[in-house]
Formats: structure tokens, sequence, C-alpha cells
DNA sequence: TTGTAAGCGTTATCAG
DNA sequence: CTGATAACGCTTACAA
């Protein structure tokens, strides 16, 4: 046979996409022995037989189609991930570990974005249906995702991300969110703060926020101070800087703090701060939950609840990995990570706060 | 027939997932008539019949399995995105708005990870092929991309983000980075700075990072001032501290500006700055590229060039989808979209710059 | 060690 | 209007 050059050689036939047919044809064997070649049994195969394959495929540059094979199998090796909002820094750092795991597995992951809708989330749903996904990674879009299981099959392995379903039918992968916010709040009060406030997006329906408004007002009145849960849709112009102004004007209990309950509610808090002019510590002590990559930039820095991310999102993966290796035979299972306190200026002791103006104000 | 319960009518069977032939049954016709149902050929179908297997289908909570239509019919209706950073805020914006897009079309996502790597990025086009999807977007993971063609059929529609490849055979969209360049080189010298540099991770290979270099140098030349493009490597601890003292410590040319050529640069130039204890913009001014949630938080406001991300992410599907309806018979074709200076307290004129020192240092 | 043939869940092409 | 039947590309008994 005439070798052409490299080039010529690996060239991708165009139009019909090649087949183990023409895999078989060009190595002189049956379509079944290629498929044990692409399958791996070199135990059963003649080396000559392997070899001449091999050759073929390499010429044809020829990959499986994955498409026959889920078919055949049922085995799609699709996973499904669906999240809340893309743009929010955790989801994409838990993204990134999940990716990593999937790769490492040989799953492919299919990512949508629900952008917090639960109507678009039951449209994703049953998108990924469609596709056989094997597995699904769900970060709850809000309230009404108690309709989950009737868009998916029932066997169908699940592992919910960060917020979870009272009913607890599911894994789960989070944080302990009253841990976290408990010593949040204990190193507010032990830095001298006596009059807290947390903000946090409305409440209802969204697991992870009423667990940091539980874990708050618990820490809040097992240190015997004064502390308010203040829910702000902040998808109202304002409302963010309403909120802080009426707790700024509020009587004096003592050195007031703030906590944020997510890392786009910090974002707005600072933003917020920022426009009224109010000094951190000084007028005002923060501490946010998510560690974001300007946590360190602004102002004296800003203290933060650091997630694990990257890890939460192996351990998700891992779950369900563990799940279908069970046949979805196992016991719905919680992994809970733990939160960490990084300290920053944000959050310093209330005495010894030095008054620095936010940079920009003059 | 008798009628359970609402719940128990949708419970979806387990094992076995329901297909075409279980919905015939139901109602009684044939998969042929299902079929046609399900692709929506009502004309063809009499009323009686449409509504037997309307019924069918809700009852079983079928869904036809998109694998088994993709064997088919050759169209998997899945469409590949790799990116070189999934972290990267940039990528992120880009990815909302394709998903979107996609999802009006039809279309799911199936989004990749590089990290940069252009051995896992075969890796993962290699992964990719084996699905069938319809259509490529590739924000390319760096030197090396030209070995794409060969992972790929040659007859795959590739779109190419943010980074091209010398040879132009694909569409491409992206930013007019000269003119971005020139606009922010142009905005620091008619704020009276006359020494600039221009940070940019290694040029070699990356079509983005070479073509702000370029649009520097000339813009440079052009205002007559000095201006020196400084390669950083941020994998390399310090290195940016380093090259920003080396930039203070050289002769005095008049006010000092550095343009950070990524966002990722802008954020290590923000805190090499604050630990060199560099006042913003009075020791140096600094103009960034992409806006960042927090540009506007930090010392006196990031000045950035602000990419169109999700009409990026938009067009990017938009332009994959032209392509598969001329089943890739179209010429290759650009869309440049331009940048917009968002100009903050980090550029203000060099005269007037009041020293603020960065918050938190006192 | 290898080949033949059935079947995975659809759609499309025929007939009827 | 509707029903058989043959693909699509692959895997897997079952034979040889």
């Amino acid at each position: 046979m005439s070798r052409g050059s490299p080039a010529e050689e690996y060239r991708i036939p165009v139009g019909r996409a090649t087949t183990i047919v023409d895999v078989a044809e060009r190595a002189g064997v049956s379509k079944a022995t290629v498929s044990r070649y692409l399958s791996g049994k070199s135990e059963v195969l003649s080396e000559a037989t392997w070899k001449q394959i091999e050759d073929a495929v390499a010429a044809l540059n020829y990959r499986p189609s994955q498409i026959a094979r889920s078919l055949k199998g049922g085995h799609t090796r699709l996973i499904g991930m669906v999240v809340a909002d893309v743009t929010n820094p955790y989801s994409v750092a838990v993204l990134k570990g999940a990716e990593d795991e999937c790769q490492r597995a040989g799953y492919m992951l299919a990512l949508c974005n629900s952008g917090g809708s639960p109507e678009k989330e039951q449209l994703l749903l049953a998108g990924l249906r469609a596709y056989r996904i094997e597995g699904l990674i769900l970060n709850l879009a809000g309230p009404g995702g108690e309709k989950v299981p009737e868009a998916m099959p029932a066997d169908l392995p699940v592992v919910l991300l960060d917020r979870h379903l009272p009913a607890g039918r599911f894994d789960f992968v989070g944080l302990d969110n009253i841990a976290a916010m408990g010593e949040a709040t204990r190193h507010l009060v032990g830095n001298g703060y006596r009059d807290l406030m947390l903000l946090a997006e409305p409440l209802r329906g969204v697991s992870v926020r009423i667990e940091r408004g539980l874990g708050f007002r618990e820490a809040v009145a097992a240190a015997g101070c004064s502390g308010e849960v203040c829910e702000v849709d902040l998808r109202q112009e304002g409302a963010m800087g309403a909120a802080l102004a009426r707790f700024m004007a509020g009587p004096d209990r003592g050195p007031r703090a703030v906590i944020a309950a997510s890392g786009l509610v910090t974002l707005r808090t600072v933003q917020a701060m920022q426009a009224l002019g109010l000094r951190m510590p000084g007028d005002l002590a923060v501490v946010g939950f998510d560690e974001l990559e300007w946590s360190s930039l602004v102002g004296p820095g800003i203290t933060t609840i650091a997630q694990p991310t990257y890890d939460i999102g192996i351990a998700v993966v891992r779950s369900l990995l563990a799940r279908l290796a069970t046949h979805n035979m196992t016991e719905p299972r919680s992994t809970i990570f733990t939160g960490r306190l990084v300290v920053r200026g944000s959050s310093a002791p209330a005495g010894a706060a030095r008054h620095v103006r936010p940079a920009g104000e003059g």
C-alpha cells in the first residue's frame, strides 16, 4: 500500500462520517471484531488483527459514535448540570471541580442555566431527559423545586447542590450554613459589635438562605445581642441602600455590623455603603459569604466566609458516580463541607477601628 | 379506563424508560403514527388519533429519545463549547449569552474547560467529536491551536471566540482590540500621562494579546510618548510586583500609567500595587481590560475597557447557526465588536490626581 | 479467535 | 389517513 504524506493520510473524509464498517472493510475484518477492539478486549483478539484495526482506525481518524453506543447500551456517559446562576462565582468555581472530576471518569457535562426561573428549570430538565443523561447535578432555581421529581425518571440519580429540598430524597452536597453563620456572628460579637443585621435575598423556598437566617438568629440569641434578619429584593433599585439607611438610623445599641448572606449580596452591600458614604468598619462592619477574588482589594479588605468550592464540585460528581455504580440503590447521602472565616479589615475590632474612608471619596 | 390520581397517572415507570412503542400501544396506533405526532405533522393525522396519542404521551410522561433521533437523522442538536478558562468572568458572561441563544434555537450546549492546556483541548475535542456535535465554539487554549482541524471532521462548523488563528479558515467573533487599545492609550495620554506600560501575559500564540500589544505600540507611537510592553508570567509568584517595581524605578519621563491587558492581569496589578503601597492614580494610573463587577469598588474605581460579552455570546451562536443552515458552505465570517471605555478614578487627569491612599493602609 | 445476526428507539419510505 | 419495514452505528449473544 502506498502511503501518502501523514497530512493526507489523516484527512477526514468530507460528507458521511466514517463508521465502524469503514474501519472493518479497511482492516479486512467484521464489525464485531472492530467493536471488540474499540472496547479494548485485547485478550480475545490476535495480535495481527489488533494491529490491522489499529492502523485502519488511525488512517481513517475514526472515532466511534457515542450516540450509537448510547442507543445500544443505554449508557450515554452524559451528566446534566443545571445551575441557578452561571454568573455566580460560586457556581463557576464548583463547575470547575465538577468538570475536572467528570473528565477523569470519562463523563461529559451538559451545563444549563436556569437563571433562577423554576419554569425555565423545568424546560431544561425536560431537555436533559431527552438526552438520556445518566445523572443530574441540580442547583435549584428556587421555590417550586418540588416538581423536579415529576420532570425526571424516578430512577435518575440526582445530586442537589448547595440548595436542598425538604423531602430529603436526593443526595446533597453543600455547606454547614448554621455553623458558618455561627462562626461569623461570634467573630463580630467578639470584636465588640453589638447591633447585628443579616442581609439576605428573600428566604422563602431557598434552603441555604433559611439555614443562614436560622444560624444567625441562634448565634445572636446565644450572644445576647441585637440581631435582625433583613430580606432585600436585589432586583429592586435602591432597596439595599434603603435597608442600610434604615439600619443606621435605628436606636444606638452599640457598634453596628452586617453579614451579607451571599456573594451577590456582599457586592451590593459594599456598593450601597459607598453610595451612602458609610465607612467600613468605622460606621459599619461587614462580613460576607463566599470568598470573591476582590475581597482583599476593597477598602480595608472584606472579611468573608470562604467555601471550598472546587472540592464541592468534586464531591458532587463523586456522589453521583457512587450512586451510578450502585444503580441508584443507596440511601440519600449528604456531604457537608465546613466554611472558613477569612478575617480582614472590614470586621476589625470595634474600638480599634481606624476610620478609613472608602477610597475614592476624597 | 379507570383514571388514578394525577400523581399516580404521571408517575414515571422505574426501570426501562418508556419508548415510542409504549405510547403506540397505549394509544392503539402504530409507532409510525406516534412518530408523526411527535414531529408535529398535525395536517396528516385525524383529530381523534392526535388526541389519543396526546393523552398517551401525557399519561406516560413520555419524552422521545434524542439519542435515537440523532442516530437516525444525524442531527444531535448538540453544540460543543470549549473555553480556555471557565473561571474567567469574560468566558462566563459570553457563555450566558451563548446558552440563551442555544436554548432559543433548540440546541443544547456541552461545555468544556481546557484550562489553557492545548493537550487537554485536543482530548476534549476528541470527546466532543464522539458525541457528534453539530457545531463547535472554540476559545483556543493557546499556542498549538493549529492542530484543531486535525481533531475535527473537516466539515464541522467552527466559530472561534476571542482568539483566532492566522489561517482564517473559521468564523470568528471577538473584539476590535487595536481600536480598543488605541482608545485606552489616547485616554491616558489625554489625561497627561507620558510614561506608559502595557502589562500582558506572554503574547506568543495568543492573537488577542498580540493585537492588544500592537494597538498599544501604534497608539503610543502616534502620541509620541514612551510605551513599553511588559510580558508577565502570572504563574510566577511576585512577577507582577517585580515588573511594577522596575517600571516605577525607571527614569522619570512624566506621569506613569499602566494598561492591564486582561481581567486577570487587572486583578493582579491592583493586588501588586497594594502590596507595594502604590497609590492609584497618584503614583500610577491604571486602565484595565474587561469590566469586572468590582471595578467601581476598588480605590477610586478602575477605568476599564468593557466588552459587550452577552452580545458576543449571542453572536457566536448565531454565526454557528447561520453556518449550520447553509451546510457550512459560507465564506468564513468575522464579527467584530467594539469595546467601550468606562472612565473612573484610576485614570483621572495626572495633575488633578487626588493622592488617595488605597484604603486599609492606614 | 472471529463472524453472523439481532436489537437499541427513532424516522422515513413505501404501500394500503 | 395509517401501518409495515428498513435503516441509523454500534454492541453482544450465539455460532463457527
